[in-house]
DNA sequence: ATCATATACGGTATCAATACCGTATAAACA
DNA sequence: TGTTTATACGGTATTGATACCGTATATGAT
């Protein structure tokens, strides 16, 4: 057996990072950091689809198309997403992809999931919560969220607000850097 | 040969963040990415010293100190630090770690190197938008900060206008997202 | 020496964000 | 059964953000 490739083995499960491979989002290899990040045991998650580790079916829709074009252009790919953990509870990452097959950008993919934060301070995140934060991280406004998700523009003000409530934040800004890399609040 | 530890190997390298294993500060094995974000070729980097990744002596020793005490209590440690390429551009890095001789961190360390911007546009940031970058985290408005740091708010208007386009965002809270920034306590 | 860039500041115009005032329905819960 | 919470939407008012129009100085690079 060569030992470099042993090291390299070695390296990838005991990384300080979320990491694994998917092919046609079907889970291959992942690593231990993954696993334990996600609440599970590393040999039920082998083989297994990844729409188990999001909240909806539609939010494992959502992720597959949003980065689709990006992957065919660039290779890679990068967001900010909500992951969900065995028992429920949402973990919010920093998700980068590699794909190995640009033509079919889904067919081998290698990835890293950086948890930015294990939970919320006050309360759990809702569905609308989550999927408003989502966009939120790109940049998108109140009138383009509601264009997006069919709903008015109040209302995403509405969950805005809610989202400020909760983090005791005074701005989205403010918001979206405290759910940027774990750290000590300050 | 095992076919799983290759496929573990594989992720390693392909990975889509930089990678490395460290014995004593002397770099053992690295990623492609690694390698690519440092600008070297992977096997000139073999068996060296990570003090040529950093911009000084001083930081090399720096940088060794302030996670000694959180890796022997943890296991793990995290910080934001600036690595130097081989030209001598700097690299801003989100440092993930987690040894596996906790008794003794430094000698054998498994780390990840997420890079928290893209060097495309060339140019990194300059004191006075590090430091507006900082308020911004803060959730603080332009005519807060311009209060702080003494100046009118219309100039710090300028500094966002200039971080904006460099880092090809549309809007502060995108900015916020993408980037992480080490925020004094307090 | 010229050019680009960062800094610093003034103005105006427009849109977005936030905070209020409401109403209403549905679900969760004690 | 009442209370809370999330959802969804309307209006209005104020502040903030962003994008333009300028000017000016300083610095560093080609």
């Amino acid at each position: 057996m060569d030992n470099l490739t042993q090291q390299m083995a070695q390296a990838f499960d005991m990384a300080p990072i979320g990491m694994a491979v998917s092919n046609h989002r079907v889970l291959g290899v992942c690593n231990t950091f993954f696993a334990q990040m996600l609440g599970y045991d590393r040999r039920d998650l082998l083989g297994q689809s990844f729409r188990i580790l999001y909240p909806s079916h539609a939010e494992f829709d959502r992720v597959r198309d949003i980065g689709l074009k990006t992957m065919e252009d660039h290779g890679s790919y990068s967001d900010e997403r909500m992951m969900q953990r065995k028992d429920g509870v949402p973990v919010w990452c920093r998700f980068r992809a590699r794909t190995l097959t640009p033509d079919d950008p889904l067919a081998h993919l290698v990835m890293s999931f950086a948890q930015i934060r294990d939970q919320v301070d006050g309360g759990q995140l809702t569905k609308r919560e989550r999927e408003v934060l989502s966009w939120l991280s790109r940049g998108q406004t109140s009138k383009e969220i509601g264009r997006e998700l069919g709903l008015s523009p109040r209302t995403i003000e509405d969950v805005r607000a809610r989202l400020l409530r909760k983090f005791e934040v005074k701005n989205t800004s403010e918001l979206l850097s405290r759910m940027s890399y774990a750290r000590p609040r300050g």
